[in-house]
DNA sequence: TCATTAATGTGTT
DNA sequence: AACACATTAATGA
C-alpha cells in the first residue's frame, strides 16, 4: 500500500459565513479595525514561512488551502469563497500547521491581528459563538469527507467532490450546475487522493453517462446527480 | 501567426 | 495507480 495516509488526503470545505447575521455596529468595527487588501491570482497569502498571528476575512475571489508533502506534491484542503476566513487556527491556538493559503483569483482580504480580533470578540460575543459555528461545521465535513475518502472508490469521491462544490461555487444552467471554478483534472485528483489520469478516465465515463459535461477547466454536473449528496 | 507550454486522452504494465 | 506517449487547447512572443 503505498498510499499516503488518509488523513493526509483530507478534503473538506466550509460554506459558513461568519459575518452574515452580525448586527451592522459590530460589521463597522470589524470594517474599521481590519484593513483591507487585495492579493492577485497566485499570491500566497499564508505560508509556513510566513504566519502572521492574523485573522484573514475573505471579502470576494477565491483561495485554496493546501499543504506539500514530502513528495513535493500538493494536497488541497479547501477552497474557500467569499465570507470565509481562514488563519483562525493559528490566531486561536497554539498549534502550528503547515499550511499554505493561495488567491485563486484577485482576492479582496480583510486582516485582523490578534489584539483587535479579541478586541472586538469580548464585545461581540455573537461573532464569537458564529466562529466557534463555522469551525463546528468545517469539523463536520471534514468528518464526512474523511468516511468517504475511506469508504468509496474514485468515482464516488469523485461525484461527492464535484456536488460539494456545486452546492459552493455552482451556478445553475438548465439541469446542470456549472462550477464556476477554473480547476484541472490534477486540481481535482488532489482534492480526492487520486491521480490525473483516474480522474480523467472517470470523468469521460460519467461523461458519456450524461451525469457531467467536461470543457476544458470546466464542469457541469447534472442537477440530480449532485443534489443527491446535499442532504438536510 | 507560430511556437511553446499546459491540459487532457488513452494504452500498457 | 504509475508511466509513457499522443492529441488538443491555451498562452504569449
Amino acid at each position: 500500500m503505498t498510499e499516503p495516509l488518509v488523513h493526509d488526503k483530507l478534503w473538506y470545505l466550509s460554506q459558513i459565513n461568519v459575518l452574515e447575521a452580525l448586527p451592522k455596529p459590530s460589521l463597522e468595527e470589524i470594517e474599521r479595525l481590519a484593513p483591507m487588501h487585495t492579493a492577485p491570482k497566485g499570491k500566497l497569502i499564508l505560508s509556513p514561512e510566513n504566519r502572521p498571528d492574523i485573522l484573514y476575512l475573505l471579502k470576494r475571489g477565491r483561495v485554496r488551502l493546501y499543504k506539500v508533502g514530502p513528495n513535493g506534491k500538493q494536497f488541497t484542503l479547501g477552497i474557500l469563497g467569499g465570507g470565509n476566513i481562514f488563519g483562525e487556527i493559528e490566531a486561536f491556538s497554539a498549534v502550528t500547521r503547515d499550511v499554505y493559503a493561495e488567491a485563486m483569483d484577485d482576492t479582496l482580504i480583510c486582516a485582523l491581528r490578534r489584539s483587535d480580533l479579541e478586541q472586538i470578540l469580548a464585545a461581540q460575543p455573537q461573532l464569537a459563538l458564529k466562529m466557534l459555528q463555522a469551525l463546528g461545521e468545517r469539523l463536520r465535513e471534514a468528518e464526512d469527507f474523511l468516511q468517504m475518502l475511506a469508504t468509496s472508490d474514485v468515482r464516488s469521491r469523485l461525484l461527492y467532490l464535484l456536488s460539494k462544490l456545486a452546492e459552493q461555487f455552482g451556478v445553475v444552467r438548465g439541469n446542470m450546475v456549472h462550477l464556476d471554478l477554473d480547476l484541472t483534472h490534477q486540481e481535482l485528483a488532489n482534492m480526492i487522493g487520486s491521480t490525473r489520469e483516474t480522474v480523467t478516465a472517470t470523468l469521460s465515463a460519467l461523461s458519456r453517462e450524461g451525469v457531467v459535461r467536461t470543457g476544458r477547466r470546466s464542469i457541469e454536473i447534472n442537477r440530480e446527480a449532485a443534489a443527491r449528496f446535499w442532504k438536510e
